[in-house]
DNA sequence: CGGGAGGTTGACAATCGTCAATCAGAGTGG
DNA sequence: CCACTCTGATTGACGATTGTCAACCTCCCG
């Protein structure tokens, strides 16, 4: 692991931040710089690493720059529920850094890096920025209303179609981080972990995946390659619409 | 439906959003003043009636003043998902309103009151006065807690353990909300609704009430009137732990 | 008194979980 | 190059939780 401290040269780790928060939300000049100049720590994460755990009272907000990271929770009995999956560009970490106590874990899914940034930072820039603020309470919505989905996905659908959901989502989050496009992209999850997000077995996972294959909806060069033949029936399959993630809406009020 | 517009007299009907906000976010007078001085119209609503539906642009966010409300989903099949439950002094609708497309419903519970406060004004607000900004914020991610919460117990929890953690978050938002404490309760939803909560049926979650009955964890006077007699005891067959409501925890740094 | 919404119960079916074995691929050391 | 090992994927047999269907009950209200 490897940490490097910068104040805020012209190539700020934190432009991927920038670059989130712009989508929404038109910043000007003084807002970009003020977010560039912000202090941090980069930090090399490996795969399984904890960024926040249950229970602490993080000092910094986190933001992701390499790789995946997984927000999770368990419950009794040792089994253990993944609710969020995070991106290249993500705040994964202002929840728990805000509200005092962590209320549940932050884990990387992969090796990656990651931009500590302390949390009276984030307050200050929002106050002295309400632009920024409110691009990041932008933000913070958003990620509601996957929750919300995700609820919705868990709570009320079968196997099969969970997963199809599931893969679909990927698919739009992947190609909007561009990281892929929705023709077929890699999975960076194993199926005990498509296990944990959709409330299922990984046994089951198996077999909802084999049956969409087995339908043509999807096919698989490896088993984590996902390529989608037809996105449309896959879509339709997992009762998938895009609205909730919000990506082309925005309130031209706050543009 | 009665309607009455009010601009900034002294008795402002927004009072209980100031209380909601002053939880967690020291505000002083003139953001106190600035949220009371917010135009906007109150409506008396009926049980059932639609506050927002999917698909709509709103133009107003909306505070619940009396009664109680959800937001719901509609999935294939016909069935529903409900994400959230508000009470009291909720904002019920930042979500759709700020992100241009309603992504979800929202609808009475029961018969109540809502004002309505032009969206606008929000963003006005929370520019002019960051932190009231601030404070809205992090009501926000309160609220993506208890959205993470519910993502795990529809997903990782059996039947009975979902039912209980349900009847243990209601007594202690009633009675944070004044409406009551954890010796017990009146329920505002019917075991349907509860059916849409938990992702179960109606006909599981009667069972699964009965069940816990039996096991003398709760006992009913009429079938919504809920006496909780071993608050411990329902906790744990809940797996309930109370930090996701962040009731106490507040960032001293936002105070 | 009648109607309706919601609650309760039983019999049976279906989805999903559990257990356990086997397979496939990547990395390691000899 | 070849065992060896480890993790993850795959499959089958069986069991358990939960859903479905349908009946009946209870209470409230006009």
């Amino acid at each position: 692991m490897t940490n490097s401290t910068s104040g805020n040269r012209k190539e700020s780790a934190l432009e991927p931040l920038v670059r989130k928060l712009s989508y929404r939300t038109r910043l000007d000049e003084r807002d970009r710089a003020a977010i560039m100049a912000l202090p941090h720590t980069v930090k090399s994460m490996e795969a399984h690493q904890y960024v926040v755990r249950e229970g602490d009272r993080p000092s910094h907000s986190c933001l992701l720059l390499e790789g995946f990271s997984i927000r999770h929770k368990c419950v009794t009995a040792g089994k253990r529920q993944i609710m969020a999956i995070h991106m290249k560009g993500e705040m994964v970490d202002l929840e728990n850094s805000l509200l005092g106590q962590a209320d549940h874990n932050v884990q990387m899914l992969t090796a990656g890096k990651v931009a500590f940034i302390p949390k009276d930072e984030i307050t200050r820039i929002a106050f002295e920025h309400p632009t920024v603020g409110q691009a990041m309470w932008l933000d913070t919505l958003v990620d509601g209303s996957i929750f919300r989905e995700w609820i919705a996905n868990v709570g009320r659908r079968d196997a099969q179609t969970r997963v199809a959901h599931v893969l679909c989502e990927f698919a739009l989050r992947l190609k909007h981080a561009g990281l892929g496009d929705e023709s077929g992209y890699h999975l960076p999850m194993t199926q005990e972990q498509i296990a944990d997000v959709t409330g299922l077995t990984s046994v089951h996972v198996n077999r909802s995946i084999k049956n969409l294959e087995s339908e043509g909806l999807i096919s698989r060069i490896s088993p984590r390659e996902i390529v989608i033949g037809d996105w449309k029936r896959l879509a339709a399959k997992g009762d998938f619409d895009s609205l909730y993630l919000h990506f082309t809406e925005g309130d031209p009020a706050l543009a």
